[in-house]
DNA sequence: ATAGATGCAAATGTTTTGCAGGAAA
DNA sequence: TTTCCTGCAAAACATTTGCATCTAT
């Protein structure tokens, strides 16, 4: 498994002149095996664990090159910790403030109002950031 | 002018069993006539010019007040700077990632959309965050 | 052999906190 | 005179950078 993804990161090793490390492919294996949304810290954590010794610089490193290898996407929602997540279609976020639970959510019409929106300032848009934050479900039970 | 607001900042620190001082006045003005999205740090630069030997601690602690009175609301971008502005009816922002120019938007089709979509996910919503970023139609003469 | 990677320690940049001296009530 | 403020210095915190050493090629 993941097999896919280490052929990548390899391909894009070579074509950068970077070299194929153990620790960049332990990294890319905990990332892939970890669900959700996962810290910098998560991820050197885990690793850690089947390498010890290895630093948090180069989870750090190693996550801005899958980043420009198209294997992990960037995301920062409230709490000033960048986390990553592998990249699918599409979509934005709900976040429980309580419990940090992340889903994703996907709207068309949201997508196409912000491109009308854009068009009527005149901006050339180039991305966005919407995130939803408030009790999920189970937390919401904590009040009753 | 900022009559009414100066008035609020005393009745909210006389509520609180906080104190009047120089600084906090002096702050609040300066805040006022910040238009815009201003960072502590430019805050900071400019209540020194009336205000020489003023911390920027002091900055920081009188925004938070500033804030908690309802006389300002604070707002994160892609910078990793808080800034500030000057509470008003709901609206979102549009931000020129070249010359960091921000420009405050409102849609309300957007607004219901969100509700809607919390309600699916049983998410009670606390409030959202919704930024597009891009090039404003100055910087896109940039390109040609 | 050599370009590039690693891991430590130190630096960064913004914001917060501890504390001694200072001002408002 | 007591309580709260201020401003400095130091701490926090996530992330980045300098550098000597190590490793893939």
């Amino acid at each position: 498994m993941s097999q896919l993804e280490r052929e990548a990161l390899v391909r894009y090793l070579e074509d950068h002149q970077l070299k194929r490390t153990r620790q960049r492919e332990a990294i890319l294996d905990v990332f892939l095996q970890s669900a959700g949304h996962v810290s910098s810290d998560e991820l050197h954590e885990r690793v850690r664990d089947r390498f010890p010794g290895i630093g948090s610089t180069t989870v750090y490193r190693t996550m801005k090159i899958l980043c420009d290898a198209g294997l992990a996407v960037e995301r920062n929602f409230e709490d000033g910790v960048t986390r990553y997540e592998i990249p699918h279609e599409h979509h934005d976020h709900l976040v429980c403030v309580r419990c940090g639970r992340i889903v994703e959510f996907e709207c068309t019409m949201i997508e196409a109002a912000q491109e009308r929106i854009a068009t009527d300032y005149q901006f050339r848009l180039l991305r966005h950031r919407h995130e939803l934050y408030g009790h999920c479900a189970d937390c919401q039970k904590i009040d009753s």
